[in-house]
DNA sequence: CTGAAAGCGCTTACAG
DNA sequence: CTGAAAGCGCTTACAG
């Protein structure tokens, strides 16, 4: 009942009787470059079926370098509580790429500071070294430690773009500007030319690079009626009654949250989309396809190549200063959105364009 | 311009003027045993934090030590596509409990075999010796690789109550059948008599214990008109019709998928619950509450388990033959599920009782 | 109180 | 064609 001893390299090497460095040429197939005859293999594969075999992954990666472990950091908890997860989508690409190269992933659950915020260096030591390379997302600004981990030489991408002055931070993100140009041609095309821009309090990159995406391809096609930056409770049955009283016949909405919003407001108010207003989303809802036409943000495909960007990191082609990173400067493109699908928008309604329309009686 | 060298021990030592030795002592924390003076410790401390020095994990864990590292292993994918996510609430739990005790998560992903499915040795290595210790979660019978696993020592817990042959595999699982008690108690003070228990194909432990759980609190308090073993698809407004046209006031759903289909059904029939047809679903939507009263199974309480009772194998309290494996008993004990909720548990509609209710027409 | 040394299981030059 | 040896970065007896 004694628990047998996992087998090594030199139980093999015992049992074909050859040493214990041949039978690691032979696993690691560079037996061919050292010519070791086909039937010594042949005797040392038999060893190693018979006693079950299996590498020790610890002493492989001390010897080699690698660990094969590729670290996931988030400022905020990994697995969310509420089933809608903004992060799974990432991590469905991520965990996908990396089963592809044979990459495991550690989730860094160890790096809480006990305030409950998640800190890289919080907790005394960066146990990120533990793995080759990590991939961060997550909203908070921590820009020392991320200062601090690009100066330690350790290789890491982020999901979403990121920027802190003094260090050339590799990231992934999608091209929301790129992406307005379908949004304002499938409005323009259906007739519009009184548009909402319905707009979350600025946050990121991602916002910015939309608004100023789909002002630049609204130009000469449509009149942007008001960009109204407003909180998801903002959103209500007056609002929209109030748009379209102004002549707007059409809302982009900029993020899930707002369109929620906006479909409650909408019902409340007694509109229909697109009957009453052509309503388009520029985010996708995680928890479901939603309930406008919408742009899809690519988060699979953007964990992908999160991982293919922090694997060409590793390699050493991150240096910015190296004439050879072609590699990471085309990973690091954005990632292409579809055009949105057309579900809510249709033909301008032709009453809300007029001041006097039965609409004005709610103001 | 150069990538900094990632500092070992040795550096530490030098700094500090002492021994690599005495560095990894203080780091311990075995530098009491060995009455170091607090200045040295000092020095070694700030030496440490001075160089950024955190230990190479694949050289402790091959020297035998630990590596902090809990591995979470799963026969399907770890993060689904879908967003209403099984696992998720296990693994909430269990990263909450890894943040507890300062513990990393290795996911492994590497383990895929070529057809997609998984595999612990599939890959030619067993990767999980990477971390201490692993939780096993998922569905898929690999009895062979399971027993292996044991049969090499390696410390691992499933989620889910889990037996092979020969082998004594310590697992978490929910006291599923004493969750009955309070499900038949409510039906039965309600005044339901006559119960139709709508089961889904048997698929393990789980599914029988709440079914015999069930028969036996139900002996004596009303009886279990039938006991209906269907796929979704066949939980069909017929079907709900005929339920009721044989006398049942009340129907108990096994799974959040029939209690899905039920409501379907429910609705297409014409019914609503309670006011037609208690009903009490014996699994809690991982989605979201979902429509009925509900046995809410505690995967999150599972989940933080899943750590303790791994944490306590690895520690050696896991060999069954010795006698002082008290903790690893205490917590393999089955997690108490609260009592339902009782939003659709009503008294029995009357009409329904009898075989010559309109209903009947229906069949 | 602290250091020198062995050894965990591998890979990779380097000798024969 | 194959073996002896060094060394990856640690921990842990064992000597002083």
């Amino acid at each position: 009942m004694n628990r047998p001893r996992i087998p090594r390299q030199s139980d093999i090497a015992r049992l074909a009787g050859v040493s214990q460095a041949t039978v690691s040429m032979v696993l690691n197939d560079r037996a061919g470059a050292n010519r070791i005859p086909e039937t010594t293999q042949l005797r040392i594969r038999e060893a190693m079926a018979e006693l079950g075999y299996v590498p020790n992954i610890a002493a492989q990666s001390l010897r080699g370098g690698r660990s094969g472990l590729i670290g996931v950091h988030t400022f905020e908890r990994v697995f969310p509580t509420a089933p809608d997860d903004y992060y799974r989508e990432f991590l469905n690409g991520i965990e996908e790429r990396a089963v592809e190269s044979g990459l495991d992933l550690v989730l860094f659950a160890s790096t809480r500071k006990p305030d409950g915020t998640r800190s890289i260096y919080g907790s005394g030591s960066n146990r990120m070294r533990l793995a080759d390379g990590a991939i961060i997302l997550g909203f908070e600004k921590n820009d020392d430690e991320i200062a601090r981990l690009a100066d330690e030489g350790f290789p890491f991408v982020f999901i979403g773009h990121r920027e802190v002055a003094g260090v050339a931070i590799p990231f992934v993100t999608a091209d929301y500007a790129a992406a307005m140009t379908p949004v304002v041609r499938m409005l323009a095309s259906a007739g519009h030319r009184r548009v909402t821009y319905l707009a979350a309090p600025l946050r990121g990159f991602a916002q910015r690079e939309r608004l100023e995406g789909f002002e630049t391809a609204a130009t000469g096609a449509f009149e942007v009626l008001s960009v109204d930056v407003r909180d998801t409770a903002d959103v209500t049955a007056d609002w929209v009654t109030a748009q379209l009283a102004a002549g707007a016949t059409a809302i982009v909405a900029e993020t899930f949250d707002l369109a929620r919003a906006l479909r409650l407001a909408l019902d409340s108010a007694g509109f229909t989309a697109p009957a009453d207003v052509s309503v388009i989303s520029l985010d996708s809802d995680p928890r479901g396809e939603g309930p406008f036409s919408h742009v899809r943000v690519p988060r699979r495909a953007m964990g992908r190549r999160a991982v293919e960007l922090l694997l060409a990191v590793i390699d050493g082609e991150g240096d910015p200063s190296a004439s050879g990173s072609g590699s990471v400067r085309a990973l690091a493109e954005p990632v292409h959105c579809d055009p949105p699908t057309s579900e809510t928008v249709g033909a301008p309604a032709r009453q809300a364009a007029s001041a006097a329309s039965p609409l004005t009686i709610a103001l």
